[in-house]
RNA sequence: GGCGCUAUCGUCUAACGGUUAGGACAGAGCCCUCUCAAGGCUUAAAUAGGGGUUCGAUUCCCCUUAGCGCUACCA
């Protein structure tokens, strides 16, 4: 049975990058009939807070996907305690009683691989300062032969080695008796009977300690696929501090997006279908998804101060904001609109205008004429009603559109058309100018289906109100 | 510094060692047209550099360069 995780730290909000890390599991295990396991990783209480949570289930619960199983790794201590109690007692591990290093000493450029004197303590010497109380890091102890190599497959990027020599005894419990990330990442892997490990590729050095631990707790080795990062366009990886909000995926909810397109246009970062195809459903992801499409190197998110969304990102939710049923989009745009009295029109309309929208927002803002009894027209629109005599013939219209028996298309456009030609203009003055006496927008459908979503009344009162 | 990973248009990407190096977004132009989109057509735009291997390298190998990651009692 095929099992992957999604394993977020709550330390801050649900980044694009593991967003698209949950989707790619989630993809994996739905072509493959896996399970979705989705466990918080806050072993480190000093940076964990509820808020952050919280943001990761906003992001996750919109990206709309689900998963199947959910554990806290703060309610696991036992389970960790004991793994790593298990590794000290087959010796792959032991007490470091040195005191630690400040934060200015640790000196990357050292190639600091352990701290003299500790590795040869005998067990009876460590047992006995444990017990006096005295403080110490449980480390692995990581094999010293010249030619002691660690190995995986990779899904990914393929057979990975290093040297033994070159990985430092790194920790498992720290002094406080917390368990480190990689000791309780791999305990829990081991207990939720994880056999695929999908993550971001800043894991795939670590992946060799993960297979030293792995080995000692015994049990089957997952796999591993490791996944290229989302970076900046200036090369550098996301981050709040620097980048802003264009990391967290709340922000593109808070833009408009659809859920699903945006699910869509992660997955085109850093892995593709190979046939060209961009814009895909869900079940179209599933079934052309699998690690032969992912590229091992980074995927740069575009935007810019300018333009916070990446231009492509914006262009593929409006593909499928016109191309999606209409009935699954009607949901999605009617709260941010006042209630709509004709379902039929509201249909009607609602596909009308979103053959040019991009976003959801696009509704109630440039579509507001369109939904709202008020709104205010477009600055860059009022020289199409300032025309000479629009204003005038407008409001006729509106008088004649009274006295019509049936209000469809045809008509309007036949009594538009009628009253052009008596006055010696052209029909394209009247047309551009009704969809801005009825809309505010200069820009839109053609001006007689905007005549059938505003509605006969309405129509008839904003065509002579102009006039004042 | 050590170790690891990566390198195709501005961006996302395609190309069993043999293609005029393809597609998409963004840009420019044209068509369509009641406006704006959409759509169609056209255009500009890339194999980081240097060595090999080969009849032939975007593709395989090496070096250089650049970027990224790990190198914590963070995850």
């Amino acid at each position: 049975m095929l099992r992957v995780r999604f394993a977020p730290s709550p330390t801050g909000y649900l980044h694009i990058g593991s967003a698209r890390t949950f989707i790619f599991n989630w993809l994996y295990a739905r072509r493959h009939g896996g399970t979705v396991v989705l466990r918080l990783d806050d072993t480190d209480v000093e940076r964990n807070t509820q808020a952050s949570v919280d943001s990761i289930f906003d992001g996750l619960n919109w990206l709309n996907l689900g998963w199947d199983e959910f554990y806290r790794q703060s309610d696991r201590l036992a389970l960790h305690r004991a793994a790593a109690e298990t590794i000290l007692r087959k010796g792959l591990a032991y007490r470091d009683f040195t005191e630690a290093r400040a934060a200015e000493e640790s000196d990357v450029t050292s190639g600091w691989l352990f701290n003299p004197g500790m590795r040869e303590l005998t067990p009876e010497e460590s047992d006995r300062r444990a017990q006096d109380g005295e403080p110490f890091v449980l480390r692995y102890r990581v094999p010293r032969g010249e030619k002691h190599v660690v190995a995986f497959a990779d899904g990914v990027f393929g057979k990975q080695t290093k040297l033994a020599q070159d990985i430092e005894d790194f920790a498992l419990l720290r002094s406080n008796g917390m368990p480190t990330y990689h000791l309780a990442s791999c305990a829990d892997d081991v207990d939720l009977k994880i056999t695929q490990i999908i993550r971001g590729q800043d894991h795939l050095t670590n992946t060799f300690k993960h297979v030293l631990i792995f080995e000692a707790l015994g049990g089957d080795m997952p796999k591993f696929a490791h996944l290229p990062l989302l970076i900046a366009p200036d090369g550098a990886k996301l981050s709040k501090r620097k980048h802003g909000p264009v990391v967290s995926v709340t922000t593109y909810r808070d833009a408009g997006f659809l859920p699903h397109s945006y699910v869509n246009f992660l997955c085109l970062l850093g892995w593709s279908p190979k046939n060209d195809r961009e814009q895909m459903s869900r079940q179209e992801l599933i079934d052309a998804f699998g690690f032969e499409g992912i590229n091992r190197s980074n995927a740069v998110v575009n935007f810019s101060e300018e333009s916070p969304i990446d231009p492509k990102a914006q262009w593929l939710n409006g593909q499928h904001l016109r191309t999606m049923p209409l009935d699954e989009l009607l949901p999605l745009v009617a709260p941010s609109l006042p209630p709509q009295e004709d379902a039929e029109r509201f249909r009607f309309t609602v596909d009308a205008v979103r053959q040019r929208f991009t976003s959801l927002h696009d509704f109630a803002t440039r579509g507001r004429g369109y939904f709202f009894a008020d709104f205010e027209i477009d600055p860059s629109a009022l020289d199409k009603l300032n025309q000479p005599q629009a204003r005038v013939l407008l409001a006729q219209l509106g008088e004649r559109l009274e006295q019509i028996p049936e209000f469809s298309e045809a008509i309007c456009e036949a009594e538009l058309r009628k009253l052009a030609e008596e006055r010696g203009v052209k029909p394209g003055l009247l047309i551009n100018a009704s969809r801005v006496a009825l809309t505010g927008q200069a820009v839109g459908p053609s001006a007689f289906v905007v005549f059938s979503c505003v509605g006969r009344e309405r129509v008839i009162e904003r065509l002579k109100r102009v006039r004042a």
